[in-house]
RNA sequence: UGGGGCGUGGCCAAGCGGUAAGGCGCGGGACUUUGGAUCCCGUAUUCGAAGGUUCGAAUCCUUCCGCCCCAG
């Protein structure tokens, strides 16, 4: 069978697709060029510059697979940076990355692997995908289920992903630790053994998203007030697009306890800091939702995440018309940032997720 | 120009004769395929200024400067 590997570069898509090539598949090898680089930034993206490039095809040639570099900038900037800097001028935090897997590696890559006649894309994403046996009359379902390492489960990233993307995804360290996953890189010479792996926005490489942002956004930054929970004006700031609720450093305030960001407010420019306490609620709606499976009942127990690396936390959930959520936590939970995803669990089963309103 | 109170790092603040707590903020690091959180480390030779007392003062005395409150 034909698959085509995603290579960025980095050590778990190169393995990602070893693992395939030494399985007997028919890998071919497609690097997603996604900035313009004619004017020699290399160091533009921490992910896709023209050293991950030139990376990728290196392990290609390594284990003998053809390797291609195909042109989606044009894609990336329409459907991730854009949204990413729309978002932030909202008063929202995005997550570039789930944008990014299932409206580009699980659309655009996916329709140019057709083009290579493959069946399928596998990435180097730590998940599992199990298909269960047909239902009554329809064809075969896909399970989404945390990947065997969970500290590096990225079902999180993944919870967009329709049951025709999943159809045709594959991953294949999603049984496998971190470190055989570079154990295996060491062992074939690929030479992206100890390369480190990737951090911070993979277009924000130096970690300055704010003047990102402010380059991207049609005039000026507009600053405003840093308020209190009474109104209390406690200073200025210069944009919200610097601020994401539960955000704690960076507020330029002081007082007796540390503050933390409980609201924002894109409209007033408006900054509403407060005491930790002050950051807790019990409920949330999201929309956006995909339902990886089926919807759940209406009160369905799960456990829900409201940010990547924190622990699920049990809640009950309601399904909304125009594919929405409304969620129950039983407990109260710090920081609930509108525009990072919730996602939803059966233990490792992920059963959807959506975005918080 | 009557009475009272106060001036300690960017902010708040302990200390009240024995050689500058702590918190916030800020800086750095760790962690992390988003943001945020969290954790660790660092952050005043000096206490509004100038004199004086003392072995020794941010702590006592004097004067000056600057704030605040109450009376006028």
């Amino acid at each position: 069978m034909r698959i085509v590997a995603a290579m960025s570069g980095g050590v778990d898509s190169s393995v990602a697709a070893a693992l395939l090539a030494d399985a007997g598949h028919d890998v071919v090898g497609l690097s997603m060029q996604l900035y313009d680089q004619s004017d020699g930034t290399r160091s533009f993206g921490s992910c896709c510059t023209l050293d991950d490039l030139h990376d990728a095809r290196r392990v290609a040639r390594r284990l003998g697979i053809p390797h291609y570099i195909v042109n989606f900038e044009r894609q990336f900037d329409e459907r991730v940076v854009s949204p990413f800097v729309q978002e932030y001028a909202a008063a929202r935090t995005p997550i570039p990355c789930v944008r990014c897997n299932s409206d580009l590696k699980f659309a655009s890559l996916l329709d140019r692997a057709r083009g290579f006649e493959a069946r399928q894309v596998a990435t180097g994403h730590y998940a599992r995908i199990e298909t269960l046996p047909a239902g009554n009359g329809s064809g075969p379902v896909r399970r989404l289920r945390r990947a065997v390492d969970a500290t590096r489960d990225q079902c999180y990233f993944l919870f967009s992903l329709t049951q025709s993307q999943l159809a045709r995804a594959s991953f294949p360290l999603g049984r496998m630790l971190k470190s055989e996953v570079r154990d295996y890189a060491r062992e074939h010479d690929l030479l992206v053994a100890d390369k480190p792996d990737s951090r911070e926005i993979c277009f924000v490489p130096d970690g300055d998203y704010a003047t990102f942002v402010e380059r991207r956004l049609a005039g000026a930054p507009r600053g405003g007030a840093v308020v209190d929970g009474g109104g209390r004006v406690l200073g200025r700031h210069h944009g919200v697009h610097r601020f994401t609720v539960g955000q704690r450093k960076g507020l330029g305030v002081s007082s007796a306890v540390p503050l933390y960001v409980t609201a924002l407010d894109a409209a007033t420019a408006t900054v509403t800091v407060g005491p930790r306490a002050a950051l807790e609620r019990n409920t949330l709606t999201a929309g956006g939702v995909n339902w990886i499976e089926e919807p759940p009942r209406p009160g369905q127990p799960v456990t829900a995440q409201i940010r990547h690396h924190h622990p699920p936390a049990p809640a009950r959930v309601w399904p909304l018309d125009g594919a929405a959520l409304r969620l129950e936590f039983d407990t109260p939970q710090p920081a609930i940032a509108p525009g990072q995803a919730v996602v939803l669990y059966d233990d490792d089963i992920v059963v959807g997720g959506g975005w918080i309103d």
